[in-house]
DNA sequence: GCCCGCCCGACTGTCTGACATACTGGGCCG
DNA sequence: CGGCCCAGTATGTCAGACAGTCGGGCGGGC
């Protein structure tokens, strides 16, 4: 062991100059969650070389890494479109979230810290001030969202379990993409938030069956709402275009 | 080629012209759980490529791919490693496959055609005879192995969520790595078995409820045996050599 | 007039070679 | 003896090239 032990481990210089390859797969990550590449659109590699002005090889890599997270789909010899998402997969999804989601509330409840509950009291509340704030319905509506990012960041540090995370985040993407067929019902944000009371008032009293039974009802209000307007579509297919 | 209709779809070609790059990817990956690559062990390009004899940008494409499926790590200008469990990363992982077995075993509980179930209580005979088996210790464990995953095929096609499959097959991969460190108690076969026809014989009950808990029990179960080789090594780190 | 088969363009799959940059280890100098 | 510098090593990225495949359109045959 080289390393000077002495408190080390905690001041590690922040890494600012991130791979090239990685810049590019967040920007087309971000465009695919953002619809402003839709699902089933075609991903012409040298169209993409184009748009980010980067090497074949690095828009190939970056490829490799969307399709390992779900977020494409490559088709032999004709190459990468952006998911569409099948009725049945979206429900899939929701099933396994539930689950996931359950578990983290359980584990919330059973091990984190009073520091850790209370940070998620703090987010939940700034959740209940953006829903009173007066603003756009659409702008009101991102907000929302972005503090629900904030908020499950907290509850999924707080779990303690780390491969929650990440599952759960590969999870989100998808299902958040499925709504680009929907687009239907934006806002249920009334019941969202006292589903989500209901999680942290669990946790706070610390009964993590209770936790965990909640946020499964949580996810699975949400999935109702969700796929309610996938219904409208074809059997199990995702046709986007034309009748 | 230019395939008659007359009952097509059933008669599919398959596909036999893999991409390169995916059965290179497939021969990584069977090197990694196979422990010819061992974990922390870093993964030269150059050395890949003289050792698959592809080249560097398929090489480069393979190692993203097993990246994002958690097999291996890249530290940034120091390139890929064998990842290394942690105990707690392994515990974490542990944890959330309870819940997802949990999940399949219910679904199979609910869901499943008589069929299935049959199917699957025929994979557990199979299990039981390999049992019986009186091959080597290395050989007889070897099957088992082979058969448990055909045990799972069944289990998690029947369950009828394919998100779950696919998350499970990470999972699964991952720990079995973690074997790597530990490679202590091998065989727990008797209780594993009798696990195992507790989840069967619930699901034949089609019993969602207890065919859950027999499924995240055998989880937690193997979990113990499995995390307890890893107690011996240091707290969190995961030291192949040297003390 | 309709259908079949051929051909062409559009892309992907893969390889080669090259260059800048970052990390490592070791020898050299003060 | 300790710190600096340097060359070797490996990754990150780029440019260009070529074969193979897929789809669609065009033209010829019936």
């Amino acid at each position: 062991m080289s390393t000077p032990e002495s408190d080390v481990g905690s001041l590690r210089v922040g890494r600012v100059a991130a791979p090239l390859r990685e810049q590019v797969t967040d920007v087309l990550r971000e465009a695919i969650l953002d619809f402003r590449l839709r699902p089933g659109e075609r991903l012409v590699e040298r169209d993409l070389i184009e748009k980010t002005g980067v090497s074949r090889a690095t828009i190939r890599e970056v490829l490799r890494q969307l399709t390992a997270e779900g977020l494409v789909t490559v088709i032999p010899q004709r190459g990468a479109v952006v998911v569409e998402l099948t009725r049945k997969e979206a429900a899939d999804l929701y099933e396994v979230r539930t689950m996931l989601e359950g578990l983290a509330a359980r584990l919330f409840a059973e091990r984190a810290s009073d520091e850790q509950v209370k940070e998620l009291r703090e987010q939940v509340d700034v959740l209940h001030s953006a829903f009173e704030e007066r603003d756009s319905a659409d702008q009101r509506i991102q907000t929302m969202l972005d503090v629900k990012d904030r908020y499950y960041d907290v509850f999924l540090a707080g779990c303690g379990n780390d491969q929650i995370r990440s599952i759960h985040e590969g999870l989100q993407a998808r299902v958040r993409l499925m709504r680009a067929t929907s687009l239907g019902q934006p806002d249920r944000p009334a019941q969202t938030l006292s589903e989500i009371d209901a999680v942290v008032a669990a946790i706070e009293a610390r009964d993590p069956e209770a936790a965990e039974k909640a946020a499964q009802t949580h996810v699975e209000r949400a999935a109702e709402q969700g796929l309610e307007g996938l219904m409208q579509h074809s059997e199990d297919g995702a046709p986007s275009s034309a009748s």
